[in-house]
DNA sequence: TTGTAGGCGTTATCAC
DNA sequence: GTGATAACGCCTACAA
């Protein structure tokens, strides 16, 4: 591959003389500037961006570190960072976590090699006291995607008031029993119930949640509940996933969705509009968030001195599809 | 971030001392050795890899080149490739193509100018001329995945050695149309009809294309198809998408599975498994990809004068379900 | 065993 | 306008 000081050599002229032409920085004699031109397109020059980062001090890098690429959420994620990140000439480097704390930290570590310019994490823990301690240490500009942190900049959708907002529209659908399937300890669900009490007072004795990500334990835990309520049950799973593998399941043991069961998932997926009932589900504004996340990480690496917290809560909004909607399955069944 | 002149000042040595302790290479004194290491740890040293890669020859990174990865499918294979790559010392940076030649030809200007040891790509156009120059003027190992290419080094599923097993598959379920939903020119349809002629003979009369992705168009072809075939149709998708996608349309439509149509897929995505029934579908060894991907490409950058072709043709499984099985689905119901 | 010297391909800062 | 020259942080001889 060519370098600057072979062109040089190749057109006569001094190494820095090339770099101005290249670079268009300064005015240069327009015979050698073309000259140099013809002869960095003739080699096809590409610069070594590896040098100019260790003169300069910028690398054009920034570091992406998933728990996850292999969900689909965050693989659509990934596909806006990249374009806003080329499109302001940065690069990505990507590296997956595995929801492993350790393996965050080698992420991390790794990125220090690369002197990326700057980071956008998905944080396995972002309340941990060593989580926000290696964030310190890491000592250059950090965005966290998709989760709400204190003392970093950050992204996210607001999942209290996503999950205010299923409640809310299943609390309002007349159920006599709610069942959520996720962890508790997710704003979802705390919106959840909000929302829920808000429509439906006295909802919380009758809500039960399903902790399992396991097929065969669902089953049975929805077969017993369905044996014992006859009437409408509001389902809100925490992401598509688990509402498509309920679906499935419903489907399975013969509950209507959504005359018996009304069904919400998280996400957005593509699929939501493909089973049928067309599954109802809250969608996040992915390209905002992350196109948001990457504009705030370059400004902060090109104004070192700006030293403010952002918490950009961005909203969800709620798409209802046939699997919690009575009118529109209906409209379907025509 | 300290750097290893700076060791070396805070320790009395010489900096290639410091590079000799931390790099493990040669015998050093003790002594100094365990003063070097201490300081090292002590300022949670990072070797500066844009420098090693400047001094030494090698970057230690792998460009990634994907057409899309919000697919799944080629989501689930970065997350391998990462991970065969970090347990290997590479790292990757990854661009998406968007299945734009034009793009394409940016990310490898992207790749030469970080000089990355090697590549990894699913190519946009695989055989076309323009492609295979473009190859040969990139002048460093790469690796195409998922795609049969001449003149480089691929790993991919035979496309149509598991169209194959698809066909021979419906072909014995006694059905009395087939539909194609996909492209023709891919070796998926090859090897479908081949199968499907093996095992019914007069069955292409009977097979049906479709083309289109959008919904409206595909109800409205189903719709009378099912009017005028009241025996089964074996239907093959060319992925998991369009699968689901007509699963949905389907159970609209109110045509049973699998006893009025028989469904297969292709990449076995998770939400398979999830769907009621089951869909059936083609499963490609995406890690065992993915790995051998990688190796291979390690072998290319650590042997240059390695000058032979791989033609790594793997073999896809395909994974039966209820939506293609009779007997599966009958249990299922019990 | 350790230090010195040169170089990797740029950018940046000087003089000229 | 242009050309020396010194970084940037590391590695690899080579010399001591």
């Amino acid at each position: 591959m060519i370098t600057m000081t072979e062109i040089a050599k190749l057109t006569g002229v001094s190494q820095p003389t090339v770099s101005r032409v290249l670079n268009g920085n300064q005015a240069v004699n327009p015979e050698i500037r073309e000259r140099v031109l013809a002869c960095a397109r003739e080699h096809n020059f590409q610069p070594n961006v590896i040098a100019r980062s260790l003169a300069g001090s910028r690398t054009m890098l920034i570091g992406l570190v998933f728990t996850d690429i292999s969900n689909s959420f965050f693989a659509d994620l990934e596909k806006y960072l990249e374009q806003e990140a080329k499109r302001n000439g940065y690069s990505v480097i990507l590296f997956n976590s595995d929801y492993d704390w350790e393996r965050e930290k080698e992420c991390l570590d790794v990125m220090r090699r690369y002197r990326v310019d700057g980071l956008i994490i998905v944080p396995v823990e972002e309340n941990s006291k060593r989580f926000r301690e290696e964030m310190k240490r890491l000592d250059m500009p950090a965005v966290a995607l998709t989760r709400r942190t204190k003392d970093m900049d950050c992204v996210y959708v607001d999942h209290i008031e996503a999950g205010r907002q299923v409640g809310s529209h299943l609390g309002r659908l007349g159920c006599e029993a709610y069942v959520f399937a996720g962890t508790t300890r997710d704003g979802k669900y705390e919106g959840f119930l909000e929302g829920l009490k808000e429509a439906d007072p006295n909802c919380e004795a009758s809500l039960t949640n399903i902790e399992t990500k396991n097929s065969e334990e669902i089953r049975e835990i929805l077969k017993k509940h369905f044996k014992k309520h006859t009437g409408k049950t509001g389902i809100f799973a925490y992401n598509d996933r688990r509402a498509i593998q309920i679906h499935g399941l419903l489907k399975e043991l013969g509950v209507e969705i959504p005359q018996q069961a009304s069904l919400v998932g998280f996400d957005n997926t593509y699929t939501c509009e493909f089973l049928y009932p067309g599954l109802s589900s809250v969608s996040q504004p992915n390209r905002e968030m992350a196109e948001k996340a990457v504009q705030r990480l370059i400004w902060k690496i090109e104004h070192p001195e700006e030293s403010s917290i952002l918490d950009e809560a961005m909203k969800a909004e709620l798409i209802i599809r046939g699997s919690s909607d009575d009118a529109c399955s209906m409209a379907a069944e025509r």
